[in-house]
DNA sequence: GGTGTTACGTTGGTGACTCCAACGTTGGCG
DNA sequence: CGCCAACGTTGGAGTCACCAACGTAACACC
């Protein structure tokens, strides 16, 4: 017959970690989902995003603001340079940059995923009210405050 | 000089996914280092931790209650077997399952690695208070229940 | 009582995300 | 000049999650 509760590891179901990561991986589904239609991955939003948002950067600059490691920036850069929404460019100041700037092209997908992620979002949080959102924001930016530093 | 804050991605920074992606994978980092002085990973806790509170069950049961795939049981109960962690024996009521079985070892080891979930339970949720604590379980349980009975 | 459907364990493979080690190049500093 | 740090890049590793397919076994239905 093979019923039973598809979720619940007995007394995993009340820890926090165990709830932060199914939440977690509900959400990166749910995006992962979401961004395939750009055909395009978390990565490439998060560096899209921000050049777009930040104006250009070297690729150490993004790594770091993207929280990724330099050496998946350069895969990532790479694919969003192939399909023309991102340009690779020597920096004249410090030739062992590379400076890397959205194109319109880029801008245009990077708000087009922006879209994707709100509609996420909102479908992630559809059952918790404004105040509880905004207090799970809260809660989550005091716990990664705290550990960043460190 | 390479200073710039680490963590930062623009306007990303407040949203609900980031924060709980994030939060995730800081916890999940957090774990799988306490989990490596076992010698084990995170599905190994979890059929470990299921087996020894509720008994006995055939592996994809087991999968059904911890989330794991039906095929990634297979391999993690393979590396719990051969350490005598568990025992494999076939169901004499429905040859076509497996009944898996945590030893005494098992239990034991089970318990060893539940006070190091505790330990980084408790280094994760550091910056919140008891109530914090539990108005964040409280939203993120909200969060999963709705979204599993979609 | 045969037939089709379903569940089971298993194998093998894919993909996303995160991280690390190493190399050659370039810049900055004492 | 010599040393060290940062840069981009290559290559690899590991965890988690998921999917497709197979043969076997149980079950439901006619």
């Amino acid at each position: 017959m093979d019923n039973a509760a598809p979720q619940s590891p007995a007394g995993l179901s009340t820890t926090a970690t165990w709830l932060l990561n199914q939440s977690a991986s509900h959400a990166a589904r749910l995006l992962s989902e979401g961004f395939a239609a750009h055909d395009l991955r978390g990565y490439h939003y998060r560096l899209l995003a921000t050049l777009a948002e930040d104006g250009p950067a070297s690729q150490a600059d993004l790594g770091r603001r993207c929280g990724i490691d330099r050496s998946d920036v350069v895969a990532a850069i790479n694919d969003l340079a192939g399909r023309g929404l991102v340009v690779r460019a020597p920096d004249p100041a410090d030739r062992r940059r590379n400076v890397i700037s959205a194109t319109d092209a880029g801008a245009d997908e990077a708000r087009r995923m922006g879209a994707t992620l709100e509609r996420v979002q909102a479908d992630l949080l559809a059952p918790l009210s404004a105040t509880e959102r905004e207090q799970l924001t809260r809660l989550l930016t005091r716990l990664l405050r705290h550990h960043s530093g460190h």
